[in-house]
DNA sequence: TTGTATGCGTTATCAG
DNA sequence: CTGATAACGCATACAA
């Protein structure tokens, strides 16, 4: 049986409020007093009971970090920098994965998911933005939006230009005099932001460069893995005039388009091109290495965690946005020398 | 605020008890009361409060996922299907990253870290063996080893059979023709399990074939990163005879293994094979396709998960071993054809 | 089968 | 500055 707050109290002689505010650091509390009680505390090893600690309060020190798959790279590497961020603030981080599931987003969003203890939640939605409001008004929890750059007041958001971070890519690829840019990512769905945002700047890119975007060379994927990746890759290189250069909306597409390149009997970068988004360290040691736009995901999960935080103290606060920098990184894959 | 069960309760003219008994699924409840009492339940949008739940029952329904760092890929992975199997029966995972860091492995298993709150335990250690000995007497929560293959009947621990992957592994090498063979992962601490016992299987293997191991070849690595992998092989690249071949601890070891080879000038396999260990999914998309020693991660996090919910329903039973299969992957990094 | 009352371990209110 | 005591929301022993 672990020890309580009362048993010190006894052991110590005094009344389980001065023990009480011992351990949770009051000022106000006389050098006796404290001395005793914490020699009666190390004699017993009490330690207090967060649960209890919860009911009372209603905090549970928790963050909710929502992904669709923990397995993805940059999901994990996200998710290493969330539990460190929120660690120095004083939060726990639980992860809950959707699978790609909207029903499952919702039960969490909602707290229909009835063991839902948090004090906030960082969410990287694959949602669209018409459910996202709908949410809305079905819970109170503090929420940070991650990745979904689509400010309309209502959530806090920390995120990347993607309209940028796109032109930025495909800009890149323009500037190695690669003219016959495809890209992997779009979504049949209109209302996802991201993919939307990302697409424009693509097209944004090859406007500036007095290119007409083909239709044809804008593929979609569903779930940014290497598999749809690579199957995309395949389609758009089996065409009659395949694609010199592929711009994929995220590294995972990229690492498996650059396979199917390979697979097709052609070479990275000399045939085809290939630039991502993310820079998962995976691309920092492929063959080539993978050329994209790197997001700062400490810088994203610190300024997440803060955002949450500070939400969580003054829930009425206005809504924010961080935008958060991106940087191009010219690899093998667009640069050669590699292969 | 937040319905209670004292709402419910009055909004339906009955006792909190029976309407904790519906909630919680009671058998003997008349309808008439049940229906009267949804319905109640359904008008004031009424959830149970978990942690008041926990606080009575001392239950909190949470598993604790100790491991390394959830950004190494064999790790994510794992996590995902230890969510989804404790899912399966009903627990939420939180996931503790220790970053390599025995005080804080120390503080999450002996409790010293106030703010446990699991039922139970899943942890993938780092820590020696005498480490976890002195641990076991300072807490009583239940724990399941991963991966730590060494049974001493205090812990439940499931594992594949090091010996004989690590064996397999490099068996494969040698009916590849290879006879200069190199292992990357050795820990300078004797007092790792794992490790050594996968040295102990590329001995006995090297053995079977009559070759004397030669200390040259067994490369030491701290972390399984790929920045070590890279390093060690670049190491063992550099010797006066060179391997022509390398058994890599990890797939993670082995993918900077082979970016060494490359920077190096040689190639892989036709001058170097190499073959890894867990079958990572980057693995089955790198170039060449790596070669490796695939476990069966589903099952492991499925026996996990049954093992720990078991110890939670009865602490006292013996522990249990269970050891998971593995089976040898023969790819393009031991095959060629690749590139 | 259902109602009443107690306690899980804390924090916080109110006196002293 | 410290002591006694009432919640926090739920589950259950005991009664009815």
């Amino acid at each position: 049986m672990p020890a309580t707050l009362r048993d010190v109290a006894d052991r110590a002689n005094v009344s389980v409020r001065t023990v009480s505010n011992v351990v949770s650091g009051y000022e106000h509390v006389s050098e006796k007093m404290r001395s005793r009680v914490l020699a009666a505390i190390a004699e017993l090893d009490y330690r207090p009971n967060p649960v209890a600690r919860t009911l009372r309060t209603g905090r549970t020190g928790m963050l909710g970090l929502i992904v669709p798959e923990i397995d993805v790279p940059y999901f994990s590497e996200l998710a290493r920098d969330v539990i460190n961020a929120a660690a120095e603030v004083g939060y726990r981080v639980m992860i809950d994965q959707t699978g790609h599931d909207h029903e499952r987003e919702r039960q969490l969003l909602t707290g229909e998911d009835r063991t839902m203890l948090f004090d906030g939640i960082l969410f990287s939605p694959l949602v669209t933005r018409d459910e996202l409001r709908e949410m809305n008004a079905a819970t109170s929890m503090p929420l940070v939006l991650l990745g979904e750059h689509e400010f309309d007041g209502h959530y806090d958001h920390v995120a990347i230009d993607n309209v940028r971070a796109a032109r930025d890519a495909t800009a890149h690829l323009l500037s190695r005099g690669r003219t016959r840019i495809a890209a992997i990512g779009a979504q049949p769905d209109e209302s996802y932001a991201t993919p939307q945002q990302r697409t424009a700047g693509y097209e944004m890119a090859l406007s500036e460069a007095g290119i007409e975007p083909d239709p044809a060379l804008l593929h979609p994927a569903a779930h940014y893995s290497r598999a749809d990746g690579y199957a995309a890759a395949r389609d758009l290189l089996a065409a009659s005039i395949p694609p010199d250069a592929i711009f994929c909306y995220s590294d995972l597409l990229a690492m498996g388009a650059m396979r199917a390149v390979f697979d097709s009997g052609l070479r990275v970068p000399e045939d085809v091109a290939i630039i991502g988004i993310d820079d998962i360290e995976e691309g920092r040691y492929s063959r080539p290495t993978l050329s994209t736009v790197s997001l700062d995901t400490p810088f994203i999960a610190r300024e997440a965690v803060a955002r949450v935080a500070a939400r969580i103290e003054d829930p009425d606060a206005p809504a924010e946005e961080i935008v958060a920098p991106h940087t191009l990184l010219a690899r093998e894959s667009t640069l050669g020398s590699g292969s």
